[in-house]
Parts: structure tokens; C-alpha cells; sequence
DNA sequence: GTCAGTGCAAACTTTTTGCAACTAC
DNA sequence: GTAGTTGCAAAAAGTTTGCACTGAC
């Protein structure tokens, strides 16, 4: 994750406890420091051990607090998928397709410019429409390569 | 859901178990029956009840079992949510855009056949694509005329 | 008769909560 | 000093698992 995006979101989460009277605690901007390390997905567990790492300790409690607060403000977004829940930094990024590996799991970003402008000319009544997740399920080719192994394999027997 | 997709989805059901050499137990048509009955997204909870006092009580394990054979065959999607894991029968239903409030968690579909064609034309490399789902989150009209409530109370303050 | 499938309860995983201690302001 | 935050541990929620029993074939 570029350094500029690091600098720019610790300032929106600066203004934002600001203007809500809210505590600037060391913790929330070791949680945001570290979920704009990542290039990609992580888990609760990949973000503990991370600012385990490079800042202190910080408890699941106030991870799970963090977070919340940064999915609000937009900073970062949540996949509930069936490997578990991965979050993902989201400033400056605004594509939410994803290829999701239904047998491996894997998770991966897809450029799909004609899907967004799609959804955002799409009309939805009685709703006001803040953002979208796009999940397209599938086989990688990992795993397709597999199971096509597999499948030689059962022929020749 | 009509009546003519229930037998459908039994005749497909039908047809993998016989072919798999797996058995055809009550509870599984019971499970499917079920799932088929609704109009809408249910949880486990809603389909337990459901399916208890239509037919006969069927275990969690069991339900949790049938329900993951019937995502296989493509008989039900599973939306992971931030209110819960939801279910939906999917026979003859090939629109997977929700509207999520992020309010009040309420879900519902959405008619986008632009967007459902922009996704089936994007070119994935790499990739079997088989299926999709789209969440638009926002706010559904209750909450939001709920928010302008409260806001125009607190000017008046 | 055999073994896939079921029910039950226990185990496990993930997330939330209550409360005392801490600290940003 | 005060109240928003944190850490801890317990609780809650959701799902999976082990095992004995059942019943579909």
C-alpha cells in the first residue's frame, strides 16, 4: 500500500475523532497503520500478529472496535466469506470485484470498469446506494488445474 | 416460489443422489421442500422452524449438511452477511443483486440486467467463472426517512 | 446386512460484552 | 478530574465434529 494513501487516511481519522470529540488513542492509528500495510485481505489474525509485530500488542476487542469504526468511515471494507471474514483497505479503491476460488478460497481483485459504471447507472428506488461488493465465484486455475489432473488420472484407471 | 420449481429442484436432487449412489432420506426432501417454500432469504433459525412445523423436526447437523449439498448443486446460495448468514433458493434465479441496508440489515433483490450482462461479458483470465453475487449496501427508505427524523429534532434543539 | 446419514451433545471458532483499569483531553 | 478506551476474560452466537444409533438400499 503506498505511503501517501497512509499519510492521507490517518488524516481523515484525525479530523473525524476530532469533530466527534473522540479519543486519539496510540492503538486506532497502529490498527490503521497496519491495515494500510497490506497489499491485500487479511484476517483478524493476520492483523494481530501484524501490529504485534511492527507496533505492540493490541486486543481482538479493540481490533474489532477499530475496524468497525474504519468500515464506517470507509476506510476499510469487510468480506464475509466461506474461508472466514477478510478485510481489505479501501482508500483510493474503489473496485470491489473479486474472484473468489470456491474450492481454495483464494480472493482476488478483478479490474471490471464496465460492471461498475453499470451498477452505478442502475436505479434502485427508495434506497440511497453508498457503495458495492461484487463477488464472482469460481475455480482458479490452480485448482482447475488439479482437478483436471484428477480427472486424467480416474480415466487411466 | 412456485410449486413447479419444487419439483424440479426434487427431480434434480433425485438424480445426483441416485447417480452418486447416495440415499434418498426424508429429511433431505423435507430440507429441500422447505427451502423451496419460502419467498425470500432465511436464516437456519427461520428454516429449522420451518421446517418443524411443516414436516418434522430435523436436527442442526442435518440441516447444515442438506443445505451444503443443495449450495453444490446449485440449488441454494448462501449469503454471509453482516446480520447473519442468510439462505435463498436459487432454481430458475439467476439475479443475485441485493440492496443491503446497513442500517437495519434488511435485504432485498434487484433487477440490474445491465450489470448482470457487463459481469457475464467481463473477460476473467485464468478463471472458471460460475456464478455471482452482487450487494449494493445503503440505507433502505424506513431508515432514512428514520435519520432525517432525528436530524431535523436535533436542529430544532 | 451394510454403511451412509441422522441426532445429540460437546467442541470449536469467531465475535461481542461487562467491568475494572487506564489515559487522552 | 472525567469519561472515552482499552484489556481481559467470560459469554454469546454460529458452525462443525465425534459417536452411537438408525434406516435406505
Amino acid at each position: 500500500m503506498k505511503e501517501s494513501n497512509k499519510a492521507a487516511v490517518r488524516q481523515i481519522l484525525t479530523k473525524y475523532l476530532d469533530e466527534n470529540k473522540l479519543r486519539k488513542t496510540p492503538e486506532r492509528f497502529a490498527v490503521l497503520d497496519a491495515v494500510y500495510s497490506f497489499n491485500d485481505h487479511f484476517s483478524i489474525q493476520e492483523l494481530s500478529e501484524k501490529i504485534e509485530k511492527d507496533y505492540f500488542p493490541v486486543s481482538r476487542a479493540t481490533l474489532y472496535n477499530a475496524l468497525n469504526l474504519f468500515v464506517n468511515l470507509r476506510l476499510v471494507v469487510c468480506h464475509r466469506l466461506s474461508i472466514g471474514t477478510k478485510y481489505e483497505a479501501c482508500y483510493a479503491n474503489t473496485t470491489h470485484c473479486h474472484q473468489v476460488c470456491t474450492i481454495c478460497g483464494k480472493v482476488s481483485e478483478t479490474k471490471a470498469p464496465k460492471v461498475e459504471t453499470a451498477i452505478e447507472e442502475t436505479h434502485l428506488k427508495r434506497f440511497r446506494r453508498d457503495s458495492f461488493s461484487l463477488y464472482i465465484y469460481g475455480v482458479c486455475s490452480t485448482c482447475l488445474a488439479r482437478l483436471t489432473r484428477e480427472k486424467n488420472k480416474k480415466k487411466i484407471k
